[in-house]
RNA sequence: GCCGAUGUAGCUCAGUAGGUAGAGCGCGUCCUUGGUAAGGACGAGGUCACCGGUUCGAGUCCGGUCAUCGGCUCCA
């Protein structure tokens, strides 16, 4: 018989007979590595453990260590969900089931929705099947039989999936005879290696994502190699939970929010606090820059938004106005009302770059059903500035926004991955602009030192932009900064320079915003930081406990000389019991508590409570005001 | 916008089979002047989201509207 040559990863090679199932190789290893295999990546293809080795080929035995596995694991999960599915529910029919990043989902065709019983129902009905130990099994079948099977099964969303994806052969999978599924795979060998998983919730979802097509009912679960991994998944997601910028920022007294205004902030006090602090910070990280801060209307006449294209492109998400018979919308964003101030006057090349820092209310017209908290709303504030430069200037402009970007989430400790987004298959403009100027984001990129991914065709329409994803303390990723180059506005409001040649050119914008807005960083930082923020953004960063009523006075001589100082200071001068206003400065989250009693006021000191670190002891109150503001400066 | 769920006191939630509402926390008054995460007593507070219907009678059943939540789609 022929012999194949199998190249394992330390360089060894082995001799099979050909066709020899790759679980071989595994078990020619040891029997330990034969049972913890679950696929196994044959060249740089995945397989499953039956594929038979038909030449000489590097095999690499892929355990629950290895890259490809988790999302293998998840999709086979996946099919087990759809399994105990169309099991209770004989008539569901089937459409995608793929892992995710945090788990899988399922979505099918049901008669009604899917209720939490019923997931509980599924989850069990998985448990039984997996406790089976069934065989996850690849058929190979002719494109017609494989319809004819589907079509006879009632899965028409199969015989559609089949026909649009389907080769002359197509691979499908059983587990054991109770369930079918066209995949390409691979899985794992049986149901039985399924140990940690959980069904979490349903939803609707539409057939291929399209609103236009047949609701379906998502079920979402996850999956994980041991009960521990899965346990700690659900822990983060009950942290998440804790950390709800919504929860948090009405129990800190920080918004709120009325049914009169959905989708619009209620800055409370304390709210209104961080939010100047963020305002304050920006601007002074941006002067020195050479930024330039402009306020704008908020009201536009109709004709702008038609030069700048919104009417055409983004109607149906302004907010639209009329006043004697005119139209009006009001702003989405900025751009367009800055066109207009550069165009107020002649510019010379001199006077570029041109910076122009904007913190203007926006409103955007979202759909009610995604409106959600401040992370999504219809009307925020962003930190947006237009950069006006010529092409030459964009490199360094480029490079110079990179490193305060930089700066900026050093300041809040966040990380951050960077994404450069290049030509999109349709695009205005010529290729050899878009080239350039690409290649004039790499250049600024690889100059700043920071890594980044690129990804291909993402760009906007009108130019390439660069992406910052910050990670929050519970890794998770949110969208904020972003630098665009826009090769479209300053042409469709005609904007020019003189320049050296004292000839007209068009400038370039660059769009750009480090928070994205105040709201959604907010609620970044809020969730970043659950709720107890760092000295320099806590909106009170310091209260004031006196024990008994005869020391309110020295309380208020304290505080005044705190304030003073510059500390956002409170005192506490209610009838309570000093156990109870800690209690309560802990639950607010304030970051400093400072008792007073008859020994501190004899001793012109406080005594030093911090609400992660305890009882600090007693400290005068010149030290303790000295340390406070060296902490503040530090912004640690 | 679409699908589903939810909407009872400022907050978190009970409310059983339709018979005009309860708790804890918070709030107010009084007592207590207390040394590092809840002292005690009494009290106020609700058109049960809104509109309409069924019924002798609706927080409870039905329809609609609005908002919120979880998703879809979209996005800062």
């Amino acid at each position: 018989m022929d012999q194949v040559t199998v190249t394992l990863p330390d360089g060894s090679t082995r001799q099979m007979p050909m066709g020899t199932p790759v679980r071989e190789v595994a078990a020619s290893i040891s029997p330990r590595l034969a049972a913890a295999a679950l696929a196994a990546a044959v060249g740089d293809r995945v397989v499953d453990l039956t594929h038979p080795l038909e030449e000489d080929a590097s095999v690499r035995i892929i355990t629950k260590d290895g890259p490809e596995a988790l999302e293998l694991y998840r999709h086979s999960t996946a099919h087990l969900l759809a399994a105990a599915v169309t099991s209770l529910f004989p008539e569901a029919q089937c459409g995608i089931g793929p892992p995710t990043e945090d788990g899988f989902f399922y979505d099918f065709v049901v008669d009604r929705p899917f209720v939490p019983e019923d997931l509980e129902a599924i989850e069990a009905k998985m448990r039984e099947l997996a406790s089976l130990d069934l065989a996850y099994e690849r058929k190979m079948m002719s494109k017609a039989e494989a319809k004819r099977y589907f079509a006879d099964r009632g899965e028409p969303l199969k015989v559609q999936l089949i026909e649009e994806k389907g080769g002359p052969i197509v691979s499908c999978y059983t587990i054991d005879g109770v369930f079918m599924d066209f995949c390409t795979g691979p899985h794992v060998p049986s149901s039985g290696v399924l140990k940690a998983f959980r069904v979490l919730t349903s939803s609707n979802a539409y057939w291929k994502g399209d609103a236009k097509n047949q609701p379906m009912q998502r079920i979402y679960g996850t999956a994980f190699f041991t009960n521990k991994a899965l346990e700690e998944h659900l822990t983060r997601l009950e942290e998440a939970k804790k950390r709800d910028h919504r929860k948090l920022g009405r129990e800190l007294g920080l918004f709120t929010f009325h049914k009169w205004a959905p989708g619009a902030t209620f800055w409370l006090a304390h709210g209104t606090t961080l939010w100047n602090l963020l305002a304050e910070y920006m601007r002074a990280m941006l002067f020195p820059e050479g930024y330039v801060e402009i306020r704008t209307p908020l009201v536009f006449n109709k004709q702008l938004w038609e030069t700048s294209g919104h009417w055409e492109h983004y109607r149906e998400h302004m907010f639209l106005v009329e006043s004697e018979g005119e139209p009006y919308g009001l702003k989405a964003m900025n751009c367009p009302g800055h066109m207009l101030v550069f165009a107020s006057e002649v510019r010379s090349y001199r006077d570029l770059p041109i910076r122009y820092y904007d913190q203007s209310v926006l409103h955007r017209n979202e759909a009610s059903g995604v409106l959600a908290g401040l992370t999504r709303a219809r009307q925020f504030c962003q930190d947006d500035a237009h950069c006006f430069v010529t092409r030459e200037q964009i490199g360094d402009e480029v490079e110079r926004l990179l490193r305060l970007v930089q700066r900026v989430y050093a300041d809040f400790r966040l990380d951050f991955s960077v994404e450069l987004s290049t030509r999109p298959e349709t695009f205005l403009g010529d290729t050899k602009t878009w080239d350039q100027a690409e290649h004039q984001l790499e250049q600024a990129l690889e100059a700043s030192g920071q890594a980044y991914v690129v990804a291909e065709g993402q760009g906007n329409f009108y130019g390439p932009k660069i992406d910052f994803h910050v990670i929050d303390a519970i890794g998770r990723n949110w969208q904020c900064a972003t630098i665009q180059l826009d090769y479209q506005l300053p042409e469709r409001f005609q904007l020019k320079y003189i320049g050296t040649d004292n000839a007209e050119h068009r400038p370039v914008v660059i769009h750009r915003a480090i928070f994205g807005s105040f709201e959604r960083f907010i609620a970044l930082l809020i969730e970043h930081y659950a709720g107890a923020f760092p000295l320099w953004l806590a909106p009170v960063q310091t209260i004031i406990v006196p024990i008994a009523d005869r020391h309110g006075d020295y309380a208020e001589t304290v505080a005044t000389r705190l304030r003073e100082a510059g500390l956002r200071v409170e005192v506490d001068a209610r009838q309570e019991k000093m156990g109870y206003k800690i209690r309560e400065a802990q639950l607010r989250k304030i970051p400093y508590m400072l008792v007073t009693g008859d020994r501190e006021a004899a001793d012109n000191a406080v005594a030093v409570r911090h609400r992660t670190d305890g009882d600090q002891g007693a400290c005068a109150v010149d030290a303790f005001i000295a340390s406070a503001l060296a902490e503040v400066r530090r912004r640690s």
